[in-house]
DNA sequence: CCCATAGTTCGAATATTATCGAACTTAAGT
DNA sequence: ACTTAAGTTCGATAATATTCGAACTATGGG
């Protein structure tokens, strides 16, 4: 009973942002190196971004990331779109993305 | 069985830090602010860090934070000093400790 | 209209985690 | 010795998370 174009993704406004439950959304290494691919790519499918997973799985992942407000999901036909919400989480906790994602994998 | 003088804590060296880990042990709130804390105080017992927490709960987090390496604890007398391996963390993980801690609670 | 594609949602099993009381241990003080 | 102080360990419980199959839903193409 859902409908997709009805319903976009609910992104959190920046207000919300917690530090707390980012560091906690990017100590999953499956979402960490979600977050790493999407820093390099700028934006990726889902389906891009499995390592052979299954769907559901990674629709459970992207959904954290995306609660947390650290990735934007767009629909674009029947492919949904990511990208890292760099400006709001900078803007929100200055130098954190860049401090982590640097770090040697 | 066991013996507090004969079985120090372990405390991993350096090489064997992981950077999701470490996330996962910050994203805890008890967790992180018992780093803020150590990060301002330098040093504390076990016993000033609880917020009112039981000894059991405490003990718990501290066990965690030693693990990932963020925290030395040696024991002075009856009680447990605790101390961030802040050159440790920063050795191994350029940046990421200063960026997380100087965040806004 | 039918079908394949892309991804979500649901449900359930499994695994981790947090919390805390109770029992225990060591060091230090009396 | 006895007692207190400071933490640890154990055990149990309750809450959360991860994983994945199955059913579902739009969208877009033939």
């Amino acid at each position: 009973m859902y409908d997709l174009s009805m319903r976009p993704f609910k992104h959190p406004p920046v207000s919300e942002f917690v530090l707390e439950r980012l560091l906690y959304a990017l100590s999953d290494p499956v979402r960490l190196k979600i977050v790493r691919r999407l820093a390099t790519l700028g934006e990726a499918s889902c389906g891009e971004l499995d390592g052979g997973r299954p769907k559901s799985t990674m629709s459970h992942h992207f959904r954290i990331l995306r609660d947390v407000g650290l990735v934007n999901t767009q629909t674009v036909g029947t492919t949904h779109m990511n990208s890292l919400r760099k400006d709001d989480v900078d803007s929100r906790f200055p130098g954190l993305l860049e401090a982590i994602l640097s770090q040697p994998e």
